[in-house]
DNA sequence: CAGCTATTAAACCAACTGGTTGACCTTCCT
DNA sequence: AGGAAGGTCAACCAGTTGGTTTAATAGCTG
């Protein structure tokens, strides 16, 4: 089981290291998507995208749907989340990123939240 | 420069889909190891362990400083950080696994910060 | 039925990966 | 000076990756 968890997290972060694959998961996170929608953003044949997509697929991260002649994909984010745990170790490494968290929890604690400014990025 | 960020992105989630180079952050982590150090749990050659090493030295994610005959690493987490930005995007998918965050700003915001149980995972 | 649409499958290719080994520098120790 | 310790580099190998093209399958549509 830990074992598994190794394995899902090297196929998780292989599949997001591809710029293709990580813009496919944005469009996915958009709504369902056939493989050709998928497709068409990428010049690349037709081929190459599906494999792309069969790499989601076995990194957990994109479920299919056959319908009819298409096959409708949708987000599965779990194991997004699962890599984002793995990241999140290191929170306390990059200075006031989310150590924000940790200090308000800390500061709720205490029963008294103090003020903190907050800037977070966009994509 | 968002070309750089892709290709950052490219070589941090791949440095990360190795199990070994993953085991070798978390020893950085807890302080600086020399290329010796970071090798010896991993049942392979001494030259293989410092190729890991130059995968993590090329996603930015280790640096490296020669002391005499030893090279002595230590963590860079600047990477780990934007890889953890790309990601949180799908936070908004798991439910309530870091919600919490907004949640509370919302709450300080207001004045009014509610009570929150936490349950972080280690590795 | 024929033909278009959506998609997979298979064969192939060049480039890269993760590993090995052996040769080779430096630096430290005695 | 000589040798061990800490690392790199280059050559090599098998397996994987990301891409291509061509062929085949399955489902709609007229």
């Amino acid at each position: 089981m830990i074992e598994e968890r190794h394995t899902t997290l090297d196929s998780v972060f292989h599949a997001l290291s591809d710029r293709t694959r990580r813009a496919m998961l944005r469009s996915l996170a958009a709504g369902e998507h056939n493989i050709g929608e998928l497709a068409a953003p990428h010049r690349m044949s037709f081929a190459a995208a599906s494999k792309h997509v069969k790499v989601l697929e076995k990194a957990g991260l994109v479920r299919r749907r056959v319908e009819g002649r298409a096959h409708v994909c949708r987000l599965e984010p779990q194991p997004l989340c699962t890599a984002d745990e793995w990241l999140r170790f290191y929170e306390r490494f990059w200075p006031e990123r989310l150590g924000l968290l940790d200090e308000l929890l800390r500061a709720e604690d205490q029963g008294a939240a103090s003020r903190h400014k907050r800037g977070r990025s966009k994509d």
